[in-house]
Parts: structure tokens; sequence; C-alpha cells
DNA sequence: GTATAACCGAGACGGTACGTCAGGTCTTGAT
DNA sequence: ATCAAGACCTGACGTACCGTCTCGGTTATAC
């Protein structure tokens, strides 16, 4: 093997330039307006070699987001209302972020009829938000905070829908720390620990 | 006498044909190919003739799905639980419909860059549930379960988002009568219930 | 019979300002640019009415051009020459027109396509002119300045065609004076009067 | 280094088969009934193809006719009447065409409104025909056949008048070799060649 | 004087074609 | 093998007229 390697070899700057340009029009002009041939001439380039990297527009896009939200750093911070804040604040961040709130709408409709790109969507952005999330409560368990969570897939909407329900819909508030708060006491509820519901005094 | 009404009135079956077919093909293939030319085709009729109704892609879903899901019928049914029970079997039902599913997220995501169709949207869609989950937290005030509601949107995001997640996001499990309870159980935490929290017995 | 001229009379000023309307797009735009719909705009009506009285464009532009150049007047004037000259001088007039030279080219276009059209238009435009050329020929016969034409179709052809050609293809010289007598000239020639050809002293 | 002709170049036989598809489509039904999407289906391609090439369909048309009916070849017989027999048999075949019959009132009538392609079709297709006649008449003059030309125009509105005249009117008699002598007798007269006028013995 | 019939305005309707835009692929010459 | 350039096929866009139709309402003659 290793007959690889032959020509001219990929220009990796163009690789980025790709990847930017991109969140730059996701950024400013959402997901439908953000075409291939201007994601190409930003970049300075030219659509067959975007298509050279990126199968379609989904992947492409996808790509985009994973590179730029790749990863959740979960820090322990030792309790478990603590956890959850520093996960709901990257959260709020997140979503608060225009890269996203352009792509995420458009992208998911296409999803909706391309089940690979909606794998390879899940897998590499969903997943690990939702393990983190996961792993945030079995860390609770093993401290003794709480019994073990039965079904970590609710309190991933419970902490989450809210965020994206107004990072999506036109005409919401904004999102912020009060939500945070709010969204974290709901959990601690959900999860009977006491006191975790209301204000906290 | 009124000049008003001149010319040859509207086929109103055109219309209904018009708004049925666009349901149909959101359901079907989703929001992006759901081109203007097929739901013509499929309502038996033409383009113009939809662009006389309709001024763009838009306008039409919007119009759809107002038509489709115009009103919650809101129920007092005497308890608050009870009523937030019903208003969230209302609202696993709305979300589950494939109709709305195939058409949510393309359309929000048009609606980022048209603002007057997002207002439309807001006020025909959106505004009437949120209000009718306000009224059901007055109704509890006045009943005294509960004493006043100092953030409504919050309770309506609660019990709202995380259906919304499961409906958009793509590899979640389905939307049943378990989240109905969750939610209802988070909502009334949230408002101070004792008992609220966890599971009912 | 006669139980026709029952129900409302038309109203005879509305065919007048359909037909006026129609001579003036066409002079002011051509054939192709003078729409239905905006003859009816202009003449203060709609198109139904305007198609109660014309079955289609064709017949619409040849009703014009026959109501606005419907008869030449030839009159005798004693000889051959003067009789030509006449006619020529009106012809040139004729084809000088904006109204016919807007209208002439995409006319025959359509005429091609539409046998029954292309019928009603010789008859009624094109063959009295013929007639009237022809005519000329027969009283200068009679009067004994020429024997008999054996081809009054080329003499038609002769006088007519370099009018036709300067009318309407573009870049020509315009149509004048010294055109008649260059037409009439080459005729008389052709004719076989001696002193025919060539400049008149 | 040039740095012109990048990008692939374009497929020549395409180039062609608009052009032919377009004469097929004139002879078969006219201008007006030639529509862009016919032409571009009948040559095996698609309309943004075409207009990559062609502006409109007065460019295309016109294109299509220069380039069948591109040049006359005017031989020098040796005589002014020889010469002119020649022309007039080329244009008749020429008149005769179903091509140019079919494409050349529709097109003079959307010339009218398009200044541009007005110019385009006299630079390419006219002034060259007129100027093969004027050669004609300046070779005669060489040979001392006849005196300087004054007003060639008229000469080549006298020989092509007529011709166009029955191409392009509906009920006329055909284009045939009696309607070359008669012009070019007509030519001859007018020019001041005795023997002209008249038939020939 | 009251039917009755044709007229008129307005505008919806099914069509067909327009000229444009973007997606995704392919071909060329050059690096 | 990759790159810039750009041609190519495909399919949908939103618009413009065509010629027809259906209304509500208006005149006239005919009964």
């Amino acid at each position: 093997m290793s007959v690889n390697q032959m020509g001219r070899p990929r220009d990796e700057r163009l690789g980025r330039a790709l990847l930017d340009a991109t969140c730059e029009l996701l950024a400013e002009r959402g997901y439908a307006a953000t075409t291939i041939e201007d994601v190409a001439r930003r970049a300075g380039t030219t659509k067959p070699t975007l298509y050279r990297r990126h199968r379609n527009r989904v992947e492409l896009v996808t790509e985009a987001l994973v590179d730029r939200f790749g990863h959740d750093p979960t820090h322990d911070t030792g309790t478990l209302r603590g956890d959850l804040e520093d996960l709901q604040r990257h959260q709020v961040t997140l979503f608060g972020d225009p890269v996203l709130r352009g792509a995420m709408v458009g992208l998911l409709d296409e999803l909706r009829a391309d089940e690979e790109a909606a794998t390879v969507f899940v897998s590499r952005f969903l997943a690990p938000r939702r393990a983190a999330t996961a792993r945030v409560l079995e860390r609770a368990t093993e401290r003794g905070e709480i019994a073990a969570c039965d079904d970590p897939e609710w309190i991933c909407d419970l902490v989450t829908g809210p965020l994206l329900m107004r990072a999506m819909l036109p005409g919401l508030p904004p999102l912020d720390e009060t939500l945070v708060e709010q969204t974290v006491a709901a959990a601690l509820a959900s999860l009977g620990v006491s006191g975790g519901a209301g204000r906290r005094p």
C-alpha cells in the first residue's frame, strides 16, 4: 500500500477557508441562502474543490458545525448543581451563537430527507452532548447526590429543550442567565433533589 | 351599494385543494422538497393560481399550518394538573403530526430571512398557544392553587421545549404519554406545587 | 329571422376605442408588444369585451388596419404616368405610417400560421390594392397608351416591393418623393413606354 | 503567458445543434412559435446552455440566419446582365428558402424594439448583400457598360423589393425564373441600358 | 311593466413560455 | 492528484399573457 500520496497535495488552507466561509454565511444569511457557489466564492476557490471535500451542503454544514462547536469541555465542579450550571452556561452560549442559530433549522430540515447525513449529524454533534449530560448524572449518582437516574434522555430534553426553543422560534425572549437557573432548578427537582424547584433563596 | 366583490369569485375548492396538497407534501417530503410546482400540480391547478392566493412558499406553508392546527381547544378541567395534562396531550399530538414535523424546521429557516412572514407566523400560530398556557396559569391563580406566576414565558418554554426538541431533532425517543407526565410534573414543581416533582405514585 | 337585435345593444364607442388603442400601441411598440390586455386597458375596457368583437389578435389588428387604411381612392388623372404617381404617393404615405410599419411584419408572421386570417387579410387589405393597380393598367390600355399588360402581378410587385422593403427593413433610406419617381419610371419602362426609364428631365 | 482560455471549453457541437434546431423550427412553425424551450429541447440541451450563447431569441435567430445564409458568392460573369442574373438567381433561392421565409417577418418585428439587435442584423445580414450589389454596379462602370450609378440604394431596392414582397406576403405568385428576368430587365432599364426594358427577344 | 337577452366591468382560471438561479458533475490546462 | 475556471444538465423559481369562464349589474327590445 501507500502508493497514495501522488500528485499535488491538497492545500489545507482551502479546507479552513471553506469551513470559515460557511460559518460566516450561515450567520449572515441563514441556511437556505448559504449557497455552495457563494461559499466557494467567499473562500476564494471554486465548486469542484469544495465538492472534493464535502459531498453536499448537508455534510459541509455539519462538518462546519462540528469543527466549530465540536466538543463540550465538561468540568467536574464537585456538585451536581455546579455541573449542571456549567453545562447550561455552555449551552446558552452555544445556542446564542449566530452561526448555530443560522444553521440549525435549515440543516434539520434537510436531514429529514437524508438519513445518512442525519446519522453523521447525530453521532458527531448530538450524541456527544447528550453523553456529557449523562456523565454528569452518573457522577452525581457516584457521589450519592441522587439515586441512579432511570431516564437520562428526559433530563437531556428538559435542560436543552427550552434553550433550543428560544434559539429557533422567532419572537421569544433571549437566552440568558435566568434561563440557566430555571432549567437547572427544574432538572434538580425532576431528579428528586429537595430545594430544586422554585427560586433559589 | 357595496361595489366590493367584483369579478369572478374565487373557487374556494381550489384554496382547499392547495392547502391540503401543501400538507400532504410537507408530510411526505418535508419543507425543502415541497416545491410550488408540485403543490400546484397535486392540487390540480397551476402556479399562477397558487401565486394569486399566496405570495410565496413561506406564506403558503404558514397558512396551511394555521388552517390545519389553528386553535387549541383548552378546556377548564377544574385543576391545574388537569389543565396542564390536557394541554400537553394536545401538544404531543400536534408535534407528533407528520405534517408539522415535516414543515416546522424548514419554515423556521425561511422565517429568519423574512421578518414579515415571521410576524404572521408568530401572531397566528405561536402567540395563541402561549396565550392558552398563560390562561391556564391565571385560572390556577384564581382558584388559589398557585400564587400569581411571575414568568409565564418560562413555563411555556418548559412544557413545550422538550416536545419541540423531540419533534425536530433526529434520533430521539418518540413523543408519548410519559413525556406528558414528565413535563407536567416539571411545570408543577417549577410553580411551587408540592408533590409536583418526581414520578406520580 | 330577425329575432336578433334583442338585449342591450353594443356600445359602439367601445369598438372605436379598441381599434384606436390598437393602432396607438402598434405605432408605439410594434406588433409583438401590443398585448390584448394592454389594448383593452388603454381602450378603457376589458378582455372579454374585446374578444366579443375580435376573435384574436390577428383579426383585431387586421380589422384595425382595414379600418384605418381601408380604401385607396384612385382617381383617374387622365394619363398612365399620372395615375401611377398618384398611386405611389398614396402608397408612400401608407408605408410611411408608423401604425402600419409597426403592425406589418408582426402580423405577417402570425398569418403564416393562420390560413383563415391570412385569407381575410388578403381579401380585405391586399387584393383591393392590387386590383386598383390593375385598374390603372386597364385604363391605360383603353386609352391606347400601352398594349394589354400580360402580367399585372409583376407590375404590382415592381411598384410596391421597393416601398415595402424600405418600410420593413431597418437601416434603409426613408420613403420619399424620389422613390415615387423611381418606381413610376421603372414601371413605365417595364410596360414598354418610351422615356420611361431613367430620370425625367 | 496568456491567461485566456481557461475553464472547460464550450462544446461546439452544441452551438451547431442549437443553430440547426433553430432553423428547423423556423422552417416548420415560423418565428412566433419557435420557442426557446423547444429549440433547446430539439438541440438536446437546455435553456441555460442556450442563454449562455445567445442573449435572447432575436440574437439566436439572427445568428442562425447569418450562419446559414452568411455570404453571397458573387462571381464576375463578365457582363452587367450576367452579374445581375447571377445575383437574382441567388436571391430567389434565398427568399424561397423556408427557413428564411419562416424567420424573416417575425424577426423584423422584434428588431423594431431592439435597436442593438437591429444593428447586428443590418451589419451582418443586410449590409453585405447590398454591398455585393453595389460591387456589381461598380464593375459595370469600370467595364464601361454604364455610367457611375448615383443611387445604388435604389437599384438594391428595385431588385430585392419584389422578391421580398413575394416571399413575405401571403397569396402571391411563387418566386421563379420569370421574376429573375423581370427584375434584371427593370434594373438594366433603370440604369439606362438600352434594351433593358420589356421582354428579351 | 315586466321578462328576456345581450351587453359590460371585473377578475379568477388552466395554460405555456419566459429569463434566471443554484445544485452537482465534468472537462481542460496548469501547478 | 489538485487547483482555477467555467461549461454542462437538471429542475424550480416567480412573472407575463393567452383565451375562457363566471359573476353582479346594466340597458334595451319584446311580450
